[in-house]
DNA sequence: GCCGTTTTCGGCCCGACTGTTTTCAGTCG
């Protein structure tokens, strides 16, 4: 049984106790625990059998157990027996909004409704607004909820949200009251998905009114699901629910990084708030009442924004794209934090197309487009000839390619188009040009791009063999495990990640922005193993480009230092490293 | 259930909003 299983077991346990009404820290110590399983890197069988698993802060005795009988037996007898007490069903009426723990327990006793259909029977039938605790407003949300889950039962992609929330955003940032306004939330945090947007507003008293109207009534607003004093919420045309929170100047700083998040970041925050004697909220810091354990309280500093609050409680500035409590509280304490990658750092991308193959623009225009970008290099990497669909490169044309491509360079001063190709990896692992044509290349990017039924073994062997040809660079977007849904493949990570940290292979991690979802724990891992690694970033964005596509490039700062993004080296040490 | 250079017991982050209630529980983030 694997990590993501083992975790999901975890998480069931804890909602299962929630359901049987336990003590609330007892269930989110278990969700506790699955998260901390989900960020390790390590081999789980490994750390069970060497005791190491109870090292982690967080797991102890009673999950420990679960989690060495998952990874020993596959299965946990007290997981079992919880499951006992409710049927499956349960764990999707918990999707829907509004219904927690006690609704849904409580309606499987009295009703024995243990299903979504189950439940909007039951409702439909006017059988809830009988129920005590329940009535007409709560029967309607719970089939408007049903309603919302079966149209919108995923997350939304980062360039969804980000598209949805610009109109709305604007008018309530523009709005004449508005002093400061900004989108927190994991849009902020730079997410792959995003559940809601987040949108935080400091204002005087006498405009937040006025500014709450310009939110519900915006023509994006679909539908108004909350108007209270300070919060509002909406869901937008899109599906997107979207909150906006008007507060004080003065508690701009909390409010922004309160609903910026992650949960669990401000969990790590608050208790160092206490360890200083003080209770952090999203308005401010408040001395602790006197006689109440713990040092005594320091003195609060003014904070005017975000960075004076992690000032006050002895942390540097953590950028909301580190914000999982995933490492970068300690790290942030210590002077530790990595040196984030940001869009000025990219100095060129690797994996572009042109009208050679299936891109929109010339040579030449690409080249422009770069330079205009601030780059100092573009790598050119077409379909190989086997890509029939994107119009993919012959032989012959590629040496016209090349012609082009080295007159232009001759054209250019501190500006230089290298010469790739993105081959297709055929079936068999072989690649789609001969190993002589490759090697008039100055790298070459292999991907998958046919066959993706192939069980994980076989796709993970085609790989490997691609992988080990030695005029491949790059390992063309290997996709994330998150995927597998939509049109990603089963390959096992850490083998093809542990064979490039072999054959010193740099790693093209992710596709495309449309189906974009990465994993950074892959991420994490291949920087760990030291491999070098490019993340595909949405560079529709970044670059302006149509035809930037596919630029392996980092589009967006992650846990991942300068040193480790091969965009971010100049042109010198590029051409070094490709003639390696 | 987990944790501990103050603790092996007693804490564990905190508030807004909703819908049901006449003071609060449940849910959400």
């Amino acid at each position: 049984m694997d990590k993501a299983q083992i975790s999901g077991i975890l998480d069931e346990v804890g909602t299962l106790l929630e359901l049987k009404g336990e003590n609330p820290f007892k269930s989110r110590a278990f969700h506790n625990a699955a998260r901390l399983l989900s960020g390790i890197t390590e081999d789980i069988t490994v750390l069970v059998e060497s005791g190491d698993i109870r090292k982690i802060k967080g797991i102890g005795e009673s999950t420990a157990k679960i989690i060495s009988d998952l990874v020993l037996t596959g299965k946990s007898p007290d997981h079992e027996s919880l499951k006992k007490g409710f049927p499956p069903g349960i764990f999707d009426m918990m999707k829907i909004q509004g219904m927690g723990p006690k609704k849904v327990a409580f309606l499987y006793k009295k009703m024995k409704i243990s299903s979504v259909d189950g439940l909007e029977k039951a409702a439909k039938a006017g059988k809830l607004e009988k129920l005590e605790g329940f009535g007409k407003k709560t029967e309607e949300n719970i089939l408007l909820g049903i309603e919302q889950l079966r149209k919108y039962s995923s997350k939304f992609h980062i360039n969804v949200a980000e598209q949805a929330s610009q109109a709305i955003f604007e008018v309530v940032k523009s709005h004449t009251g508005t002093i400061r306004a900004e989108i927190a939330g994991s849009l902020r945090r730079r997410k792959e998905t995003i559940g809601d947007i987040d949108i935080v507003v400091s204002a005087k008293p006498k405009d937040v009114k006025a500014i709450m109207k310009s939110f519900v009534d915006h023509p994006s607003v679909e539908r108004v699901t909350g108007e209270g004093e300070t919060k509002s919420s909406v869901v937008l045309q899109s599906g997107i629910n979207c909150d906006l929170r008007v507060v004080d100047d003065a508690e701009f700083p909390f409010a922004l990084n309160y609903f910026t998040g992650s949960k669990e970041h401000n969990v790590r925050i608050r208790s160092l708030a206490r360890d200083h004697g003080w209770t952090l909220n999203e308005y401010a810091f408040t001395a602790l009442e006197a006689g109440r354990k713990g040092p005594k309280a320091k003195k609060i500093p003014v904070c005017r924004t975000e960075a004076d609050i992690y000032k006050a409680v002895g942390l540097s500035y953590v950028e909301p794209e580190l914000r999982e409590d995933t490492g970068e509280i300690e790290a942030a304490a210590s002077g530790k934090l990595p040196n984030l990658v940001t869009y000025n750092d990219i100095r060129g991308t690797f994996h572009c197309h042109t009208n050679y193959s299936d891109g929109h623009n010339t040579l030449a225009e690409m080249a422009v487009g770069a330079q205009k970008l601030g780059w100092e290099y573009l790598g050119i990497a077409d379909h190989s000839k086997i890509a029939a669909y994107a119009n993919g490169l012959s032989e012959e044309r590629v040496k016209k390619q090349h012609k082009e491509i080295d007159t232009l360079n001759d054209s250019f001063n501190d500006f230089r188009l290298f010469e790739g190709t993105e081959v297709d990896i055929l079936t068999n692992g072989d690649l789609d040009f001969s190993d002589k044509v490759l090697s008039t290349f100055d790298y070459v990017v292999a991907s998958v791009h046919s066959n993706f039924k192939l069980s994980e073994a076989d796709m993970t062997k085609r790989i490997l063999k691609a992988l080990k040809n030695k005029h491949v660079t790059i390992l063309g977007h290997l996709t994330g495990r998150l995927l597998l849904e939509r049109d990603g493949y089963p390959l096992n990570q850490t083998e093809i990640i542990n064979a490039a940290a072999d054959l010193g292979k740099i790693i093209e991690i992710n596709a495309h922005p449309m189906r974009l979802d990465l994993d950074w724990r892959m991420v994490r891992y291949a920087i760990s193993k030291g491999v070098m690694i490019a993340i595909n970033p949405d560079s529709h964005v970044v670059s302006g480009l149509t035809d930037v596509r596919y630029g392996v490039g980092i589009a967006r700062k992650g846990w991942c230092e300068k040193k480790d993004i091969l965009n971010t080296r100049t042109t010198k040490q590029i051409e070094s490293y490709l003639k390696r």
